[in-house]
DNA sequence: TATAATAACATACGCAGCGTATGTCGATGT
DNA sequence: ACATCGACATACGCTGCGTATGTTATTATA
């Protein structure tokens, strides 16, 4: 019965991880202060700089949890899609609507790369990347789209989602707003089909 | 000989936003000391506060700069192209080079964002997205493009040059990444025509 | 032209927040 | 059992922001 050491440690870190989450989530990494969020959780800044080093080392920690959510919630949908199409364009939309949180758009989409430099030089951001240019791959070599290159497809494209989650989430209606970057992207991702479908309006099935 | 007043303040205002646009880009706003870059050009932090209220408003000020200088650029640029197409990708393209250089990704595209809120939401960015939209509105009318959402298409592609520009800054072939990027773009906007071209890669499709 | 008023700054002060250095206590190994 | 070490808390100094308060020169007014 006695091994609640490491349990304790983990339980500190995930909770000093959950009050940081929740803290950098509402007020920005910016205006978050430590002391207030250590001692919300009944700790010091103390227990914060034994575990992550400094504050930079707490918000990787954070946007290293989020992205694992991210990458197991996008997993679940494309696992659930029946053609490799449709798969892709599931997983655009979920990307796209993961986007529009505000947890997801203050800490790994704004204050992340403020902080810790541009997501293409993290190791994690690479997993949503890798998978999208893992299903391109797949689609080109399987003749469903025209050939070109999978990985500056799949940037090009993330890209383009991150940005169009920004607008649908600034804009005065974001449901209206929100069919319209639908749209645009099934228009942009249409563009790419070898023998793309005759009218806009059904472009997601096939 | 009575009227150096007026130019004496617009010179103060013009040292301060050239002195924070020199620290904002090389040490990142959160890292750059008011009084260091204020002394730089002979002045206080007083002068700062009192012509821009804080550091955000000198931000603002700084990108309200940047900003003008690259809505000058892109003008300049599609105003040399023959066909509206080609002068469409020519801002594509200029927009991105422009995206490449280490004072914009950082002032305009990372801090801003991240201290003064999505760029979705400033007076100025539009600029961009409003000339990229319109001119996406005569391709569609002239029957260039395929019908489709001119504004939706443009804040995606706007988002996939933004991204594209990361990529290729932090790469570690910038050069052989620039022309991967290039090519990804053009297959997009390819697939946007109503009549694509065949490109080398697609010779045989369509 | 003398003086009042105001704008353009500089100076001075207080305070929040970060990082480090140091201390304490309980668990683990032998 | 005792020594060691890891997991925190406490204490301290320093940087940097914002504000409140001068100081000086230009403009307005009489």
């Amino acid at each position: 019965m006695h091994k609640p050491r490491a349990e304790m440690i983990a339980q500190t870190r995930a909770k000093l991880v959950a009050a940081a989450r929740q803290a950098f989530g509402t007020a920005g990494y910016a205006d978050a202060s430590m002391d207030d969020f250590t001692s919300a959780v009944g700790l010091t800044r103390g227990a914060l700089y034994h575990h992550f080093g400094d504050k930079k080392g707490l918000l990787e920690a954070v946007i290293a949890e989020i992205d694992a959510e991210m990458d197991a919630r996008l997993l679940a949908v494309s696992s659930r899609s029946q053609s490799q199409w449709q798969g892709f364009v599931d997983e655009c939309t979920a990307y796209l609507e993961m986007a529009l949180e505000p947890e997801i758009q203050r800490i790994v989409l704004r204050d992340g790369p403020s902080v810790l430099g541009d997501p293409a030089t993290w190791p994690n951001q690479n997993k949503c990347i890798l998978s999208m240019s893992a299903n391109l791959k797949r689609l080109s070599a399987d003749g469903i789209i025209r050939p070109g290159d999978p990985e500056a497809l799949a940037r090009l494209l993330n890209g383009a989602l991150l940005h169009a989650a920004s607008w649908i989430a600034n804009s005065p209606e974001p449901e209206a707003t929100s069919r319209r970057a639908v749209e645009g992207i099934k228009d942009l991702l249409n563009g790419l089909l070898r023998f793309p479908v005759a009218t806009p309006a059904n472009a997601s099935g096939c």
